[in-house]
DNA sequence: GTAAGATTCTACTCAACAGTAACTTATGGT
DNA sequence: ACCATAAGTTACTGTTGAGTAGAATCTTAC
């Protein structure tokens, strides 16, 4: 989940490979969980048996066990790792200044870039009753918590009259639907780049189908203050 | 597939129940395909078992595998149920006068209420891998074109300029997304009807989150032109 | 070098579930 | 009345895959 050490960028199962075995221990969970978030992704949670995602590490099935308890924590923890991002880019919003379309468009922006990573297919695709009902709690809580901090972006651009929408609720739907869709037809290295992408939706929900008027240039002030999150150390 | 019959809108047991045994075996094959629908709803596929839907409908399992080839093709049939309004929808748009935009927002309108439908969970959550390589490629081809159609509606409003986005390729996405996401979140009885959120998410995709420059009224013309998609016989 | 502990392997158990074989019962046409 | 067939049942098989026990092997500290 700490995105910080290297060589966990390109492939995972380069954490065993080449190097000595006593390794850092979270080094290769992380390597396990993204595996698994790739596999997953690619073949579906029940079509994957833990000993695909093993042969893709090039271990055997109890290597797993001994990072995780099973694979319904195993699943949890793709969800975890591919939701935080998306709280940090709400946490920020939070305290940053702006109007709130300004602030909403940043959310937007780091939304789509954290759905287009590996984790997007758990947390858009995975299903909750996969998860126990303890897990499976915990993770509602937390995308509620993500629903509720969209329903407040807008609310503060109602009353900033940054934003005109008729129900904040079924907006905030619309928006996270558009957003969470990313995940089925992103892959990554084709054509766009997750910016791309981004930047593509930003402008697409802030201004739908309809043309804009013309004359009364609207209020693009920021622009997309362009924060580039900072990136890992890739290689 | 054919809502034709009536009894079939409430519980599908009810094909059964009470009545004499030689009965129509299409409506009973419908409730069948239903029935399977609405437990993949709630427990997803995987983690339903053909004799949880045989004891659904009052049945044992063999007696399924009387009405459809095995559990692969149970999920197809329900692809299909629920595919087929948006593809009508589509249809219907082709053949439709009015700009590009007027045709889009009818789309929009009826692929929404089609997605709230008992089938909107196959049609956006059901994973492709779960058919096997024939009937998986013949979803991903209906659903490709439900794709180009919303494109290709896209297209027709820039071209009449009563539609302005960068991308149609991306706005389709984001469309689309926003519109599948409904199956997510909606359930049938609560506060809204399909009809309303059909009608708030054509507001916001038209307009986005942007507050509309004021003067310069926008041509809304046509409206929604509620052509209330004819509702089955109920009971 | 060697003991202690960390890490990974081989070789299983056990339950769930898709799918089937072969038998039973109701129904409608004649 | 009777039989051909539609509709369903009970009772199985075979496979797959999660999870585990315990032995084997590597690493580091001393």
């Amino acid at each position: 989940m700490a995105d910080s050490t290297p060589a966990n960028t390109a492939d995972p199962a380069a954490a065993w490979r080449g190097r000595r075995r006593r390794q850092d221990h979270g080094t290769k969970r992380d390597a396990v969980i993204r595996t698994a978030a790739k596999a997953f992704d690619e073949r579906g949670y029940h079509n994957t048996s833990l000993d695909d995602i093993a042969a893709a590490l090039g271990v055997t099935k109890p290597t797993i066990y001994y990072y995780v308890a099973n694979k319904e924590q195993l699943l949890f923890e793709c969800f975890l790792a591919g939701l935080e991002p998306i709280r940090a880019a709400l946490r920020r919003a939070e305290q940053a200044p702006g109007s709130g379309r300004d602030r909403l468009r940043e959310v937007i922006h780091d939304y789509a870039v954290a759905i287009a990573s590996e984790y997007g297919w758990c947390m858009v695709r995975a299903e909750h009753q996969d998860l126990g009902a303890e897990l499976g709690a915990q993770v509602r809580a937390l995308k509620s918590e993500i629903d509720r901090g969209i329903r407040r972006l807008l609310q503060h651009g109602i009353n900033d009259s940054s934003i005109a929408v008729t129900d904040p609720k079924l907006a905030a739907f619309a928006i996270a639907g558009a957003l969470n869709w990313i995940a089925h037809w992103y892959r990554a290295g084709r054509t766009l780049t997750q910016d791309e992408v981004a930047d593509a939706f930003v402008q697409f929900l802030e201004h739908g189908l309809a043309p804009r008027q013309p004359g009364a240039g609207n209020p693009v002030r920021a622009s997309v203050r362009v924060r580039r999150t900072r990136v890992v150390a890739k290689a």
